[in-house]
DNA sequence: GCGACAG
DNA sequence: ATCTTGTCGC
């Protein structure tokens, strides 16, 4: 899964990456199959800023257990500018997905895929480099604009930017806030909010990005601890 | 011009 | 993202 990757000068240079890379998302998936895996991929900053711990976790689809996980210390490649927030972890998430002994056959992202200003988010980027399906699933919107889905899980509305459906406003459990699906890369729309609800049995968030959150949040104190 | 703005 | 106290609820 190495791939190789450059961080862009500057902010244009960013946008401009985009531009290009933003030709080879796939918006459909290869059909009906379901994932046996599924990685969580999030990352934790230091407080001065200086320093992040990317960590990737892999779950059985069926079970939720663990079966994989790996973590790489670094530092943001980027400032953080929204829009181009892929940049600053995208070097890290890929170093430690590099690590990974188990190949997953899906990414779930802490952020946003297509529903994006220039429809390429985080989940398109780490998509389209890997080769591997991902969505994204953002805690709060970027762009778009939608009118509120039920109060159930399940309950669900489309998130739209302009005349484009750029992804669902999901309530994952009743009466939590909705999440932000989008996808990212070689999947659909509709398989990308039946993934994320096989993965919220319990909570608002997918268990992957809580496992992962968990994992990167743990070794950034083992990190400081040590040097 | 002003406000908004994934993590 | 991170900082940061108490508070409401199961």
């Amino acid at each position: 899964m190495t791939v190789p990757y450059r961080p862009p000068a500057d902010v244009a240079e960013a946008r401009r990456v985009q531009e290009e890379l933003r030709a080879r998302v796939e918006l459909v998936g290869p059909g009906p199959s379901v994932p046996a895996t599924v990685a969580g991929l999030d990352v934790a900053y230091a407080q001065s800023g200086d320093r992040l711990v990317a960590a990737v976790t892999v779950l059985d689809a069926v079970s939720l257990d663990v079966v994989d996980e790996a973590v790489h210390v670094g530092r943001p490649a980027f400032p953080y500018v929204p829009g181009l927030f892929a940049f600053r972890e995208m070097p890290a998430l890929l170093a430690a997905l590099d690590r990974l002994t188990v190949r997953p056959e899906l990414l779930v992202c802490d952020g946003h895929g297509v529903a994006h200003p220039r429809r390429f988010g985080l989940a398109c980027h780490l998509g389209v480099v890997t080769g591997v399906p991902a969505i994204g699933v953002g805690k709060t919107p970027l762009v778009g604009s939608w009118t509120g889905p039920g109060l159930r899980r399940g309950d669900r509305s489309a998130l739209r930017d302009g005349d484009e459906v750029v992804g669902q406003v999901l309530r994952t459990r009743d009466g939590v806030r909705p999440v932000f699906v989008s996808v990212g890369h070689r999947i659909g729309l509709d398989e990308a909010v039946e993934r994320v609800l096989a993965l919220t049995p319990r909570y608002r968030l997918p268990e992957t990005t809580r496992t992962a959150d968990r994992l990167c949040r743990q070794a950034l104190v083992a990190h400081d601890k040590l040097g």
